[in-house]
DNA sequence: CTGAAGCGCAACGGCATGGTTGCACGATGT
DNA sequence: ACATCGTGCAACCATGCCGTTGCGCTTCAG
C-alpha cells in the first residue's frame, strides 16, 4: 500500500532527479565518489556556479552532502534518498501488477474463447 | 555501467513523477486502473484544466497514454517508462556500492586497528 | 430540441528553475 | 608578500511550470 506521506517525500527527490545535469552530477558523485566542486565542473558544460547551485539542490532532496578540506568544498553522495525513491517506484509498479491480475480477473471471464 | 544516453532518457521520467499531485495521478492510475478527467479532478484538489496538462506531461515522459470512449478521455498508465526509471536507479545504487566497496579497500589498509 | 456533462484551447499571473556574470573572501604555494 | 586556486554571494535574464479562468465544441440524457 503507498501511503500519501510516502508519495509527498518521494516527489521532491524525482524533481532533484528530474534534470539532465543533475542527473550527471549524481552518477559522477557516484562513479567517482565525492568530488570538489571544481572537479564536477569540469566535466560537465555549464558554469561552477550552476553545479553550486544544482548540488545545494541535491541536498535539499537528501541526495547529497558536504563536508570541508582546506578550502575545497567535497559532496558525496547520500543514499539513503536515493533507496526510497527506488522504493516507491517499487510499490507503484507492484501496484499496477495487482491492478493488473485484478483486471484480468475481470475480463477474461467474459472472453473465455480468446486466449 | 550508466551510458550517458541512458541517463538523458530518464531524466524527463524522474522530473515527470517529481510533481506531487502528478505523482498522485500516478499512484491514482496504478490502483485504480484507466480513469477519465473528471474523475481524476475529483479527487485531487486541483482543477481539470491542471489535471489535463499533468496528464499531457505524463504522456510526454511516456508514462501514461489515452484512449477515447464517448465524450470521455480515458488515461491509462505505461508501465514501461516507469521500469525503466526504477532501473536507472537500481543501476546508479549499485554503482554507489560498488564505489563504496572500493573505497573500503582503499581506505581500511590505512586504519587496520579500527574495525 | 434543450440542458447538462466532459473536454479542449487559449490567455493570464505568479513563481521556481537553469544558467550566466561580476565581485569578494579565505586557503595555498612560491 | 603575492599571485592563484576554490568558493560563496548577489544580481540578472530567459524560460518553463503550476494553477486559474473563460469560452466553445462535442456527446449524452430527457
Amino acid at each position: 500500500m503507498v501511503r500519501p506521506g510516502e508519495l509527498a517525500a518521494a516527489a521532491p527527490v524525482f524533481a532533484a532527479l528530474g534534470d539532465e545535469t543533475r542527473l550527471g552530477i549524481v552518477t559522477r558523485l557516484c562513479v567517482a565518489g565525492p568530488l570538489s566542486i571544481a572537479w564536477l565542473t569540469a566535466g560537465g558544460g555549464v558554469t561552477r556556479q550552476a553545479v553550486t547551485k544544482h548540488l545545494h539542490m541535491l541536498a535539499q532532496a537528501s541526495l547529497a552532502n558536504r563536508s570541508q578540506i582546506g578550502r575545497e568544498r567535497i559532496w558525496e553522495l547520500e543514499p539513503r534518498a536515493l533507496l526510497s525513491a527506488r522504493e516507491c517506484l517499487s510499490q507503484i509498479s507492484a501496484q499496477w501488477d495487482e491492478a493488473l491480475a485484478r483486471l484480468r480477473l475481470f475480463v477474461e471471464p467474459l472472453r473465455p474463447q480468446d486466449g
